[in-house]
DNA sequence: ACTTTCTCATTAGACTGTGATTGT
DNA sequence: ACAATCACAGTCTAATGAGAAAGT
């Protein structure tokens, strides 16, 4: 079962209401920045030791450790370390303090700016020290981590319109939910892994006007846990980096009282935004010594971003909600029309690209669906199996070079300058990432990934130790741990038909509103009307049975032409069902 | 014949957004 | 006026057990 029940599997870590005001908002700016990295992920096709092959010939600087496997470059990010850059590694370092090793300077650095919210609630000063970025890692801390956001695209469709996240007083899971790819750790080094949600900005917002507005200023003080730890925390590199770590269970509420559960539910507050980010912590059996390099690596994906509501205001995000989340399935009215919708309607950024991406293909299971709940299989079948399959079938139409090179990832930025320069030109789209063979793109995420320390979050204490858990071992009952997976010719992610349009749109947004985003708090909602049109499709499907669904809904274009997802085609008949579905997919003519 | 493994159906409860109601 | 809360119905998940198939 679900829920709280489901923590006893693991080790326990620590009406028409305002139609025209819930409705579609101008598109926000920025989805992201852009950065361009190239590689493939799985370019060997091996097993355990996948992770450590040589890199591409194109890697270059960092990318020469072993644990980097795919070349990255980082520069022009939205978010770079100076500047004021809104992401900036001030973001960490301003929070958090430098484990030892740091001298005193890193907090003091950022003098009033310095905001440490209760309950480890922070969000980075408008201005950040220079030089941050190049602070050095701790000794000790050689292996740079990279993260790859799994459903990217499906985040990114939200991020455009201004995330939502219901919070309630039982907790409400994340849609999309949070999912990691972990490369470049030690395979025998042991890692806690845990989320954290920061308040991302001082503003409280309100919608209005069809819009985000900021309102007021934010609480800094709500109390309440803003950590989730992974339910297999503490593990090993090689158990982090096996499969995508899903945050599914992850639950948002709003109920700072609330004393069960605590440990899997993240308190906010409605109408403010937030920031999550992901913590990895390398720590040491049976390590009491505080004073050591905790080793932790943070790392921020803007497209997480969200504002807390107890009820959607945007109707776009409600669309979006209802058309890829599979417990909403009972809301879409017309699937069927979903199904037949031409092929070239589909933009949906389904991680299985079968479904964007192969004319005439059958539908044969939903793409995100799986995706989110791919850890929930019994057999967590895809990594084990399906993925393996090489995919360089002939359902995916030709990677170009470039194309199959671009991946988004995020590598622990290290040491600042250098290699890690992102690529803003070469961001397009953002149909990567997901369940399949991860698209991946660097992300425009400034020098948050520096190593961090925070003195006086809950997560210090994980930072150090083991803590009361066990080591966990994932239910996987098929398939070996480290069964290789075939290197893929191409990202399926990275193939999905992405209109014109929202290519554009993505240029668009690297292009200028992401260095908007980068200038103040605020800018991150400044809207791009002209993008909203960007998601139209033609798909015609009935959707909501209230008041909203008015012409306001009708037009929201961002829904229709997304809501072709696997999910529609995702049988009720369970396994057998959605492995068949996977098979179909990955093993194509 | 017995055990193990797999498939499938059933079912309780979790999850979803909606819409009405309540609270501020 | 607006946010928060609640009950609701549809849907999905995952546990469970029965039965069949495969292995010893």
């Amino acid at each position: 079962m679900l829920g709280e029940g489901e923590s006893n599997t693991f080790p326990s870590p620590k009406d028409a209401p305002r139609p025209e005001e819930r409705r579609k908002s101008p598109v926000v700016g920025a989805d992201d920045p852009a950065m361009a990295g190239s590689a493939s992920r799985y370019t060997d096709g091996l097993g355990p030791d996948r992770y450590y092959i040589s890199p591409p010939s194109k890697q270059t600087g960092d990318m020469a450790s072993p644990c980097s496997l795919f070349p990255y470059s980082q520069s022009g990010t939205v978010y770079t370390g100076s500047g004021g850059s809104r992401y900036s590694t001030s973001l960490h370092f301003s929070s958090v303090l430098p484990p030892t090793g740091f001298s005193s300077a890193g907090r003091n650095q950022f003098g009033s700016a310095y905001q440490l919210g209760q309950g480890g609630c922070l969000y980075p000063p408008y201005s950040t020290g220079s030089g941050i970025g190049s602070v050095p890692l701790p000794s000790g801390t050689g292996v740079r981590a990279q993260v790859y956001l799994c459903n990217r695209p499906l985040w990114l469709r939200f991020h455009r319109h201004q995330t939502e996240m219901i919070i309630t007083k039982q907790g409400r899971r994340m849609f999309p939910f949070l999912g990691f790819n972990l490369m470049g750790l030690n395979l025998s080094a042991h890692y806690n892994v845990f989320v954290e949600v920061m308040l991302a900005d001082p503003n409280h917002w309100r919608f209005q006007g069809g819009k985000w507005i900021t309102c007021g200023k934010a609480d800094n003080n709500m109390q309440g846990n803003k950590m989730y730890v992974h339910p297999e925390s503490p593990n090993t590199g090689a158990h982090w980096m096996r499969q995508e770590i899903s945050f599914g269970k992850l639950k948002l509420t709003n109920n700072k009282g609330g004393s069960n559960n605590n440990a899997q539910m993240i308190v906010l507050q409605s109408l403010h935004k937030y920031q999550p980010r992901l913590h990895i912590v390398e720590v040491t059996e049976g390590l009491e010594d505080m004073s050591s390099d905790p080793k932790t690596q943070t790392f921020t994906f803007p497209e997480n971003q969200f504002i807390a509501v107890t009820a959607y205001q945007n109707t776009d995000i409600t669309q979006l909600k209802i058309d890829h989340n599979p417990f909403a399935k009972g809301f879409r009215d017309n699937y069927d029309s979903m199904y037949t919708a031409p092929e070239g309607d589909r933009l949906t950024p389904s991680p299985t690209g079968s479904h964007q991406i192969v004319p005439g293909a059958r539908y044969a299971m939903q793409p995100f669906f799986q995706d989110q709940v791919i850890n929930n299989l019994p057999q967590n079948r895809f990594y084990n199996s399906e993925r393996t399959v090489p995919q360089t079938n002939s359902l995916f139409s030709p990677q170009p070079e470039d194309s199959a090179s671009q991946r988004w990832f995020i590598s622990m930025q290290q040491g600042g300058a250098g290699p890690n320069k992102l690529d803003l030109s070469s961001y397009e789209g953002d149909y990567s990432s997901s369940m399949l063979p991860y698209g991946i793109k660097s992300l425009p995420l400034q020098n948050s990934h520096a190593l961090t320390y925070y003195p006086d979050s809950p997560f210090t204490s994980m930072a150090a130790g083991w803590g009361s858990r066990g080591s966990y071992q994932r239910k996987v009952t098929t398939g070996l741990p480290w069964s290789p997976r075939p290197s893929p010719t191409g990202f399926p992610e990275d193939q999905l038909s992405v209109p014109d349009k929202d290519k554009a749109q993505g240029e668009e947004i690297n292009g200028s509103s992401v260095g908007n985003i980068a200038s103040t708090w605020t800018d991150t909602h400044s809207s791009t009307p002209g993008l909203e049109k960007a998601d139209s499709g033609a798909v015609v499907c009935k959707r909501r049975r209230t008041p909203l669904s008015g012409p306001g809904t009708e037009n929201s274009p961002t829904v229709k032409g997304e809501g072709l997802t696997a999910t529609d085609t995702y049988s009720k008949d369970s396994s057998v069902s959605k492995s068949m579905a996977y098979y179909s997919f990955y093993t194509g003519p």
